[in-house]
DNA sequence: GTATCTGCAAACCATTTGCATAGAT
DNA sequence: ATCTATGCAAATGGTTTGCAGATAC
């Protein structure tokens, strides 16, 4: 459980303005974590909260946040997901369903990190797809 | 160095109509193997073999081989690439960039394939994203 | 008071579709 | 003769931009 004088903390230490559409905004997406959704996806859910938001302030928002390093977004089949998972993972796409699934395996993330190097990894924000036949 | 009628016997084997366009294409796309082209790209690359080729055929005809399995297509920051080694391996996609390198590293591989299970990747054809802060 | 944020509307851009004509078998 | 491919033009769909008015500080 989330409480609202949190975000609005951590906003303020990125910088940013405090508005009401940004907290929900933060919120919803904090609710949502597992869920990377898709900017429409979190459009629709911060609209059940606050029916006023429009796309072009979630689109702002996200991306504010995202060049703060508040977030990470990622493309998938041509729709932007955003991630909060802020720990060093793994993310298991499923490129037909459109499923995320987050994942910190040792085992996986130290034999990337070891054949690439960390900071080569770190640097490139690295994504690697895995093409079996 | 690969030979006209290698192309033509590959796409004749999967059913399909042997026409000077689709002969060019997939000449242009083993000629660039590496590359990892987006369809723009590509169909620039065809133009300067073929410059009446159209944008539509290029289209159809990826759409086309994709299906029939002779190559794979993933969306990398909106864009369409194209990918033609049909080996296992990993692509390293450097999300900044756009460049795309082929790696077949065994530790890496095995590593995924323990903690999914091959046939999990397989089925899925999954996507990792790895993420560090 | 000023810099930033909001939200409407329009632009953008790669992809995808519809369809009439052309070509392969 | 039939089935599939080509290529033009238009539609689509998510993202991105421009900008005027509103709000946070």
């Amino acid at each position: 459980m989330v409480m609202k004088d949190d975000i609005a903390s951590e906003l303020r230490d990125l910088g940013l303005k405090l508005t009401p559409q940004r907290l929900e905004i933060v919120r919803v997406l904090k609710e949502n974590m597992d869920d990377h959704p898709s900017l429409n996806d979190l459009h629709e859910a911060v609209k059940k909260k606050m029916p006023t938001v429009s796309f072009s302030t979630l689109f702002n928002t996200i991306t504010t946040l995202e060049k703060a390093g508040y977030l990470t977004i990622f493309d998938l089949e041509g729709e932007t997901r955003v991630e909060l998972n802020m720990k060093d993972h793994i993310n298991i796409i499923d490129r037909r369903t459109g499923e995320v699934l987050d994942i910190e395996d040792e085992r996986i993330m130290d034999s990337i990190i070891e054949v690439l190097g960390r900071d080569r990894v770190k640097d490139k924000r690295v994504m690697i797809n895995v093409i079996l036949y």
